[in-house]
DNA sequence: GCTTAGGTTCAAAATTTATTGAAACTTCAG
DNA sequence: CTGAAGTTTCAATAAATTTTGAACCTAAGC
């Protein structure tokens, strides 16, 4: 039995009306909110990726939107974000006009694009104002224990940045 | 020329009036500020554990406060956030009333403490619910290729939960 | 060229999270 | 026991973040 659909005068787009996420996809999406939560990304992207994950087939822009009950401006920035971190693939079939989404095959992959994009420009920004810091206090003779974990922080922060694109390869490796 | 302290009517406690930072230690203030945004860590707390890590010697609550011009109940709950994540240590000196406080020895040690109380509670909490979802998915005939991928987010959660304990190991080891 | 499906942008509103400060609690010295 | 230093609690406020939705692009099809 279909619900009514909205007062639909005279039909005329057949607006989907799409289904609540059921209670499986919904205990998903909690867990990646939650994962999610750790690394800061907002809530709605999670949903938009758990939505993906428990999905088989690419799914549309309106398909995101109906079944999360989500505004238009939300699933396009999370669609945004999720691109720019390679978390999802466009799969636009031949002649059709929309995009389709799904997760990049590699979860693993993704989560390490996240965290390269989140740490590393940090590490990189932070390198001189560390070395500065450095430099006053031992300038400044401040005490050697001082000087001591500040020189280990800036070895730190040298070895991080050394090891980051081995660990965490830049698009294309 | 120290300031000319404030209404002292009658000098009734001397009130230290504490310097304000100096640039290198906003400096690393900001570093640690940064850092701790990735994992979402308050402002204040980095704050502090920046102030007690460019300091010798341990530092009493006054002091915190007044260097960083930060309200009581803020010191309060960012010292309890360190202690609780055995990043800074007490040290009272014998007869004194005050606690006074000083960074972990091991920066690194802290983090991974700190990782370990953000990551492992959801990994432990998600257990049951991810194996439910597989279940559940299972059971309805889901596409392969969802069972493939809630079947290695299985995998990969147990994994973590297996070597969790190896790597972060828990207070006393 | 026009029209429009499909998406993006961005300022305002809603929500979440952090900070403050006054009151309450604890503990030690006397 | 009393007094007060030292600290914690927590409701109220402030600040930061997220979400929304309506206006605005942009390319595809006609």
């Amino acid at each position: 039995m279909k619900p009514p659909s909205e007062k639909s005068a005279g039909r005329r787009k057949s607006r989907p009306s799409f289904e609540p996420l059921k209670p499986h996809e919904i205990e998903l999406a909690d867990f990646f909110v939650r994962m999610a939560g750790i690394l800061g990304v907002p809530r709605s992207v999670a949903e938009i990726y758990a939505l993906l994950y428990v999905t088989s087939g690419p799914l549309d822009f309106d398909h995101i939107q109906g079944r999360l009950g989500m505004s238009k401006g939300s699933v396009s920035q999370g669609l945004k974000f999720l691109r720019d971190h390679e978390m999802i693939l466009s799969v636009k079939e031949k002649g059709a006009r929309r995009e389709r989404w799904q997760p990049t095959p590699s979860l693993a992959a993704s989560l390490v694009a996240l965290l390269r994009s989140q740490v590393l420009p940090a590490l990189e920004q932070a390198q001189p104002g560390l070395q500065r810091v450095l430099a006053d206090a031992e300038q400044r003779g401040a005490q050697p224990e001082v000087i001591e974990r500040l020189t280990r922080l800036n070895r730190w922060n040298s070895r991080a940045l050394e090891l980051a694109p081995l660990l965490l390869p830049p698009p294309g490796a």
